[in-house]
DNA sequence: CGCGAACTTGATATTTGTCAACTAAGGTGG
DNA sequence: CCACCTTAGTTGACAAATATCAAGTTCGCG
C-alpha cells in the first residue's frame, strides 16, 4: 500500500504489521487543503498535528519588512507541527501556496501513542530528528554556498526524499511551486533564482516545465552540488545494538 | 545552586525536587576539554551524550572546499547531541576551539531515564525543539538579515540564553570565540565580520574586549536586529492545559 | 480573447568576498 | 623580564556575487 508516512517511516525503525496497521489507521481522513491557504500560523496554538499526505507545504516565517524565508519543505509523510504538543506555540507558520492533501490527527492520539506504542514514538522521533539534521544542512547550505549549488543541492534533496514516498519517476517529480517560492526557500531574490535556474538549464543539469521536474543525469547533479545524503538518515540501522529497542 | 541544566530546563518544564535531584546527580562528573579538541565527529557513534556545563562549544560542518559552518553555539545546559541515541551517526561535528567543561552521559541512562521519567523526558523534548526552532531562526537570519542585522541578532540571542544560566552580569558574558569562528557562524569572511563588528561598535551597539561582550543597549541592540526570543520558548506554560502531563 | 501571474532580460547598485599587507596581542623559552 | 613567534585583528584596493529596478514576454485560465 503507498502510505507515504509508513514508507518513510520504515527507513527510520523497523515496523510490525501492527504498527502499520496503526499507521494506516491514523491516516484514514484525508482533508484537502486549497491553494494560498495556511495550514496553521505563527503565533498559534493548534488542536491537531497535521500529516502532509499529497503534495507540497512549507514552514515559513515572514519578517517585519514583508520578506519571507521557507524554512522547510515539506512532501508526503511530513509531519507539519508535531513539536506543538511540547512547544506552547507555533513559532512559524506553515503554508501551501500550491494546495496539498492532509491529514489531521488530534494532539491526544499523539500523546496515546506516545505512551502506548515505543516502535512508533521511536519512529516519529526519528523523523524529528531528520528534520533537525535537514535544517543543519540547509544552513550550512546557504551559509557556505553559491546560489547555484544551493539550488542543485536542495532539488537533490527533494529527488531523495521523494523518491522515499515514491513520488519520483523517470527521474522527475511533480514540483508544483513557484520560482518565486524557491528564492524564498534558498534566501535570494527570484530574479537571481531565475538567472541561476537557467544556469542549471543549459548545463543540462535540471529540466523543469510544466510543473515537473526531471534530473537528466543525477549523478551529475549530485557531484556539482556535492549532496551526499547522510544527513537524512536514510540507512535504516537494524544493526546489533538495540536490537528490539528497549525503551524509548 | 547554579546547575545550568536545571536552569534552562525549568523554563521548558516544571520540575519537581525529586526531578532536580536526579539531574543534579546526572551532572556531578564534570570534565574539562582542551582547546581545539572536538567532543564527537561526524560519523562517529559516540558512547556518551554530552551536556556542557561551563563556556562554549559548537556545532560544525566541513565542505570539500574546507569551508566551515557553525550551525549552532552551545551553551552551559545544551546537549551536545542528545539526538545520536536514535540517529545511528553523526551528522555533523561538535567542536570547541575555546575549552569547556562537559558531563558524560551514558546513552543508556538517557533511555533509562526516559523510560522512568515523563517530566524529565518531557524537558529533555522540550529543549531538542528548542534547538530546532533555533535552527529555523538561523537560517531566516541568514536567508533575509544583511550581515550587520544577522550578528546582531545572534548577539541577541546569546544574552538572552545565558542569562538564563545565570552567565550574564551588567549586560556583558565571557565570550572567548574569535571574529573567524563568528563569522563562520554567519556565513561570511572574517574580513566582512570584522567591518560589521565595527559598525556595530561604532554606533554604540556592543562594545567587546578582553574575550567579553558587553551590550550597553539591550532595547537598541534588539530593535536594531528586529530580535523577538518566542523562538526560545521560554514562556514556561505552566497553563491550565496538561497541568500533570498524562504520557510522554 | 483578455487578464493576471509567472517568468525572463538588461542595466545598474549594493553587499560581500578575495588578496595582501600590516598591526596588535598573547604566550613561551631563554 | 625580554625577544620572538604565532595567532587574532585591522585596513585598503579590487573582484565577484547578488540585489534592485524596470521593462518586457509567455503562460494558464476564465
Amino acid at each position: 500500500m503507498s502510505n507515504p508516512l509508513i514508507m518513510k517511516l520504515e527507513y527510520g525503525t523497523r515496523l510490525n504489521d501492527k504498527d502499520r496497521a496503526v499507521l494506516q489507521q491514523l491516516t484514514r481522513r484525508t482533508r484537502r487543503i486549497v491553494r494560498h491557504a495556511d495550514i496553521s500560523s505563527e503565533g498559534e496554538r493548534p488542536e491537531n498535528v497535521h500529516l502532509v499526505m499529497e503534495g507540497f507545504a512549507c514552514r515559513y516565517k515572514i519578517l517585519a519588512g514583508g520578506r519571507r524565508q521557507i524554512v522547510a519543505f515539506l512532501v508526503p509523510g511530513d509531519f507539519c507541527d508535531l513539536h506543538v504538543a511540547i512547544l506552547g506555540k507555533m513559532d512559524h507558520s506553515i503554508g501551501t501556496g500550491w494546495g496539498c492533501t492532509i491529514v489531521d490527527i488530534p494532539r491526544s492520539t499523539i500523546e496515546d501513542l506516545t505512551a502506548q506504542q515505543p516502535r512508533i514514538t521511536r519512529a516519529l522521533w526519528w523523523a524529528t530528528l531528520v528534520d533537525e539534521g535537514t535544517l543543519r544542512e540547509w544552513l550550512v547550505n546557504m551559509g557556505q554556498r553559491e546560489a547555484d549549488r544551493q539550488m542543485a543541492h536542495l532539488i537533490c534533496e527533494l529527488l531523495v526524499r521523494l523518491r522515499v514516498v515514491g513520488m519520483v519517476s523517470d527521474n522527475s517529480f511533480e514540483f508544483p511551486i513557484t520560482q518565486a517560492d524557491l528564492a524564498d526557500a534558498l534566501g535570494i531574490t527570484s530574479v537571481h533564482a531565475n538567472r541561476v535556474l537557467q544556469d542549471l538549464r543549459t548545463q543540462g543539469l535540471v529540466e523543469w516545465k510544466n510543473k515537473r521536474l526531471r534530473i537528466p543525469n543525477e549523478e551529475q547533479l549530485v557531484e556539482f552540488a556535492e549532496f551526499d545524503p547522510n544527513y537524512l538518515h536514510l540507512d535504516r540501522r537494524d544493526d546489533a545494538e538495540d536490537p528490539d529497542l528497549g525503551t524509548l
